[in-house]
DNA sequence: GTCTATAGTCAGATAGAC
DNA sequence: GTCTATCTGACTATAGAC
């Protein structure tokens, strides 16, 4: 309950980045929410830009070793055949969604800031978040090519890309669902309801066919 | 070539505001870039909040007007029958790749714009960028649940959610793909290979069939 | 419409007492 | 480790000459 110091920062900086963005929060919002004096960001952190990277690196390195340990007890499980795709798919963004179960540890909110993340501008960020993801990605790409033989190499990097991008969208908790369903996200924000709505639907679209090579692509409708 | 003050700002804007965000990128920078005097962007425009509405106005507004076009045409051409599925993905996904193609007008900056703006955590972009999206997504959606019978309501709002995601992850041309593909994401940028692909992708998630409803869940792996 | 000058506020970061 | 006090610079926005 009474936490440390840095803890509190750490806390208060992921509501805040979550609310209103890195660059829309300043050290003084942080510090003043977490109750702690605003000279003790730069103390225990040293700069913002490290305070951001703390954000990060306390959530998404367990989060990714819990995928690993998820992908290692499925290869496991059905050596030496291959894993199905859908529990494959499943031990990539489960851990993910998992987070907000923790809600009252501000999981929810670091899904939020962690989908946002993906299309941060900041470079910085984006390297330091690249670098946590590395392990997973060349653990994961291998597996997904040998259960899907029939995709070419350039495809599947296209839709991993595409998985990738449905999961941050639903992760950030977008406001547009509100426009497209008329019921709030987080009335039904089930992780359990999520994770199999998202497995049906990109389990059937890494397997779908590619179409005939010599077959026109799609026609054109006029553009100006 | 010479453009109004309003036009080189407004092109400076969308430059820097993809580059860097919005609350990152200040009226100096702008103006700076854009070669105009700073007092220009509140003569011309009010305030920065309106010039950030203004350079989504400026393509969102023609976009959503050649989706409703093509989906009109679509619907129209396949009469009294509904429109084959993927036609209607692609007459959703098309004008909003299609920006990438005038790169010379500055499209693909609007495009990572675009992208980015749907987890933009700013609340009054959020309303404004909805306004605008309003009548879109209420054409669309009866389109969508009469050529997919099947899937129940509920369902589909889920469905259209993730199909908005992956476009949305697209467009914002998101660096994580580097990370995936060791290619570069701009230089298979190929618009229609990439509506080609994601069409295929996009029709076979939307038609996953629904898993038995009694059939247990997914099995849960253990988790801490 | 375009400029200069500036008001008024807030930012990140640090020095130094305790 | 935590505090106060402060430096230095940047920000949005506006007033008023031209």
């Amino acid at each position: 309950m009474t936490l440390s110091t840095k803890g509190r920062i750490l806390d208060a900086a992921e509501e805040l980045f979550a609310e209103q963005g890195f660059s829309a929060t300043s050290l003084r919002h942080i510090t003043a929410r977490a109750r702690v004096n605003l000279a003790a960001v730069n103390y225990h952190f040293g700069t913002k830009d490290a305070l951001v990277e703390a954000v990060f690196a306390r959530r998404l390195i367990p989060m990714n070793k819990d995928r690993l340990q998820r992908l290692d007890r499925l290869v496991r499980a059905h050596a030496p055949q291959d894993p199905p795709l859908d529990r494959l798919i499943e031990a990539f963004i489960a851990p993910a969604l998992e987070l907000s179960r923790h809600a009252t540890e501000g999981g929810a909110r670091f899904l939020k800031l962690l989908g946002r993340s993906y299309t941060e501008p900041s470079a910085l960020l984006q390297e330091q978040v690249r670098e946590m993801y590395r392990e997973v990605i060349d653990r994961f790409r291998p597996v997904f090519a040998q259960v899907l033989p029939d995709l070419p190499g350039d495809e599947l990097y296209w839709r991993l890309h595409f998985l990738v991008g449905v999961l941050a969208y639903c992760m950030s908790g977008a406001d547009m669902m509100r426009l497209i369903a008329s019921c709030r996200v987080h009335d039904s924000l089930d992780t359990n309801m999520l994770t199999q709505r998202l497995t049906v639907f990109l389990t059937a679209g890494m397997r779908a066919p590619l179409p005939a090579v010599d077959a026109p692509t799609l026609p054109e409708t006029a553009h100006a």
